[in-house]
DNA sequence: ATTTTCAAT
């Protein structure tokens, strides 16, 4: 029984499973794919395509010794990283057992998906999970900040892709014709730059009010509830950032639950550094990214019009 | 130096 791609013709589209002791049968990334959706770029190179998410999974013993591996992408709505708990789940692993799970994926993980993989991984003390994102999946909202910070502090580590990362998942996942691997150009530099991103959203900021220099960071049970779990459609990202000022009614989506207030759902300071809005009561995220220009925290719409850079 | 990103047409 050849378990492949599931879905839709064409591999790539659903799901790939490697069993150990048999010949790998798993479908590999063919190569242009691969450098097309693991591809670190801050913007697609023309011509345009759409960059989706695939994650890539290696489960490994305590010695080392590679389980399984197997690689996703989202089914509909599905999204990757919840077909990837399922397929662990589906293990039975031996709870007793520790293992170590390494994850390749090309966008980091979205609000509800960080949700659910704080809850896989509480629910199983034997896993250790390591997870390693090419590029950072709408880094500048809050929610999805929180998601990256909520995965971190349940012992999930969470980095940016590498030289390293990327040969490793070229080696492992790609149909790469015995060929070793190249990198694309400004593979480092680019890392390099995500990388300073994310540490950026990872240090817990100091709260303005709470200068307790005894308590440097709060037990994750003491830290406030944060909003995403209300409702799958609260880590949607907006289509545009201002596409709620279009819409003339909010319409079904506040009716369907109670939405705190779009200011959560969008870095106040990239709104209030666009213009359009100003004077947020709650600057609960204000003043950040201001510095740091020319890193990943330079402001969308702030500048000039995308696409018109150097010239 | 930098976005349009687990689409929908
Ligand atoms: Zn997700």
């Amino acid at each position: 029984m050849t378990e492949g791609w599931a879905g839709s013709g064409h591999p790539g589209q659903g799901a790939c499973v490697w069993t150990p002791g048999t010949r790998n049968t798993m479908n590999l990334l063919r190569e242009v794919l691969f450098k097309q959706q693991f591809g670190n770029q801050p913007r697609v190179p023309a011509p345009y395509y759409r960059r989706k998410t695939y994650l890539c999974y290696q489960l490994k013993q305590r010695n080392d010794l590679t389980l399984d591996r197997g690689c996703f992408r989202n089914k509909k709505q599905r999204h990757a990283e919840i077909r990837f708990i399922d397929k662990i789940n589906s293990l039975d692993l031996n709870p007793s057992q520790s293992y170590k799970i390494i994850c390749y994926i090309t966008w980091s993980p979205c609000p509800n998906c960080a949700n659910e993989l704080v809850n896989f991984i509480t629910r199983n003390n034997h896993l250790k999970l390591e997870i390693f994102a090419s590029r950072l999946y709408f880094h500048w909202i809050k929610s999805f900040k929180m998601g990256l910070q909520d995965l971190q502090n349940a012992g999930i580590s969470v980095a940016v892709m590498t030289h390293t990362e990327f040969e490793d998942c070229w080696e492992q996942f790609v149909d790469n014709q015995s060929r070793p691997f190249q990198p694309w150009d400004k593979l480092e530099q680019y890392s390099a730059s995500i990388r300073r991103r994310l540490q950026r959203i990872l240090t817990v900021r100091s709260q303005p009010q709470s200068r307790s220099p005894a308590s440097p960071r709060l037990p994750r049970q003491l830290q406030p509830p944060h909003f995403y779990h209300l409702s799958s459609a609260c880590c949607l990202p907006p289509p545009t950032p201002f596409s709620f000022l279009m819409t003339p009614p909010f319409g079904s989506l506040s009716q369907a639950f109670a939405v705190p207030s779009m200011s959560l759902l969008i870095d106040p300071f990239c709104l209030f550094a666009s213009g359009l809005l100003c004077g947020f009561p709650d600057g609960s995220d204000s003043k950040e990214s201001a510095c740091n220009a020319g890193d990943l925290d330079v402001i969308p719409g702030s500048g000039r019009s995308p696409g018109e850079g150097n010239g």
